[in-house]
DNA sequence: ATCCAATAGTAAGACGTCTGTCAATATATT
DNA sequence: AATATATTGACAGACGTCTTACTATTGGAT
C-alpha cells in the first residue's frame, strides 16, 4: 500500500550530466571492448534491463517476474507440486520453495499436503492470487512491449529465435533443464 | 584447491528419460506457452544457462562472471575507484562494494585510499589477480565458445547485434547506465 | 571561514539463485 | 516384510543484485 503515485518512469535523466568527465585513469572506451563484446555480458545486461522494466510497469503490485511466473504456471496448470513448478520454469528446488513461501505469506496461493504422496506441497492459487493475476496482465503486457520496442517486428522475432536456439541446445546441458511435462 | 578431478561436465544425462520429447501430445505444453514466449523469460534463462556454462569451465578458477568482469576492467584500467568499476560494469554500488571485497579478502586486488580524495578507494590487481586472469584466459574463451555453439557465426553476430539495439536503447533508462567513461 | 549539496562508500534488508545436506516419504528390490 | 534407492522439500550457506539509509569527504557558494 506504499506504491500508488508513479505513473511515469523515473527515465533517469540525471546519469550523464557532463560529458566533458574528468576520466583522470580512463583514456579509454576501447579498453573493456573485449568484455562488452562477450555475449555473456550482454545477457546479463538484458536481462537486467528486462527485470528493471517490469518492475517498473508492475511496480504497483510488488510482484517480481519469478513470482510473477510462478502465478502464472499456477493459473495454467492448478495443483502443481514445487517440484513441477521447479521444472516447469526451469528454477532450482530451493529458489522455487523460497519464493513459494514469499507468495503464501501474502496469501496469494495456498501449500497444502497431496492427499497420497505426503512429501509434496499442492500449490493453488488463492481468489487474491487469481484477481492479481488478471489485474497485473496489462502492466505485463506493457513491460513486454517497451522492453521490446527498440526492436522492430522481424528484428523481435528474430531475437526469439535465436533465444530459442541456443537455450534448445543447452537446456539438457545445463543442472536445471525446463521440463515441459504434462503431469 | 578442492577442485581438480572434474575434467568431464556434468552434461546431465538424467535429464529427459525419453530423448524423442514428443512435445505434441502435451495439452498442458501449451498452457505455458505464454510465459515461454515472453522475452523476460527467454532472457532470464539464457543468462542462466550463460552463468552456469561459465562456471563450469571456469570451476577450477572459483570465480564468476561478475568477480571476472570487475578483473578484467581493472587490468584494462588499472587504479580505477569502485563506482568507476560499478560504472563501467553497469553494476550497483552496493554489489560493486560486496564483490570487491570477495575479490580483496581472496587476495586477487587491493582497496587502498585515494592520496587526495579520501572518499575513494584505489582498485589495484595484485600479482595473484593477474595471475589468475592469465590463467583463466583460455576457459573463459571456451566458455564463450562453447555458449555460442549451437549458433552460426551469422547468427551469434546477429544475436550480438539485437542485444546490442536492446541495450543502447535501454541503457540510459534503467537506474544502472553503462558509462563507458571516457568523455 | 562556513555552510550546503554532491559524491564515494558502507550497512542493513530483501529477493533470486545455486550448492549442499538432511529428514520424511515413496517406491523398487530382494 | 525388510532393505536399498529415489524423490520431495526444508534448511543453511554463499553469491549477485537492488533499495534505502547512513557516514565521511569533497567542493562550491556565500
Amino acid at each position: 500500500m506504499e506504491a500508488s503515485q508513479h505513473e511515469d518512469p523515473p527515465l533517469n535523466d540525471k546519469a550523464p550530466p557532463s560529458p566533458a568527465e574528468p576520466a583522470e585513469t580512463a583514456p579509454c572506451t576501447k579498453a573493456l571492448a573485449s568484455l562488452y563484446a562477450r555475449p555473456g555480458f550482454k545477457l546479463r545486461r538484458a536481462h537486467q534491463v528486462s527485470l528493471s522494466v517490469f518492475a517498473e510497469e508492475c511496480r504497483a503490485f510488488e510482484v517480481t517476474t519469478t513470482q510473477y511466473g510462478i502465478l502464472v504456471a499456477l493459473r495454467e496448470r492448478p495443483r502443481m507440486d514445487q517440484i513441477g513448478v521447479a521444472q516447469a520454469l526451469g528454477l532450482d528446488r530451493s529458489t522455487t520453495g523460497m519464493v513459494v513461501g514469499l507468495l503464501e505469506a501474502r496469501n496469494l496461493l495456498q501449500r497444502s499436503r497431496h492427499e497420497t504422496d505426503r512429501r509434496r506441497r499442492v500449490l493453488t492459487l488463492t481468489p487474491q492470487g487469481e484477481a492479481l493475476l488478471e489485474a497485473i496482465g496489462p502492466a505485463a503486457e506493457r513491460a513486454r512491449c517497451r522492453l521490446l520496442e527498440p526492436l522492430s517486428e522481424e528484428q523481435a522475432r528474430m531475437l526469439g529465435e535465436l533465444l530459442d536456439t541456443l537455450l534448445e541446445y543447452h537446456d539438457r546441458r545445463v543442472r536445471v533443464p525446463l521440463m515441459r511435462t504434462e503431469g
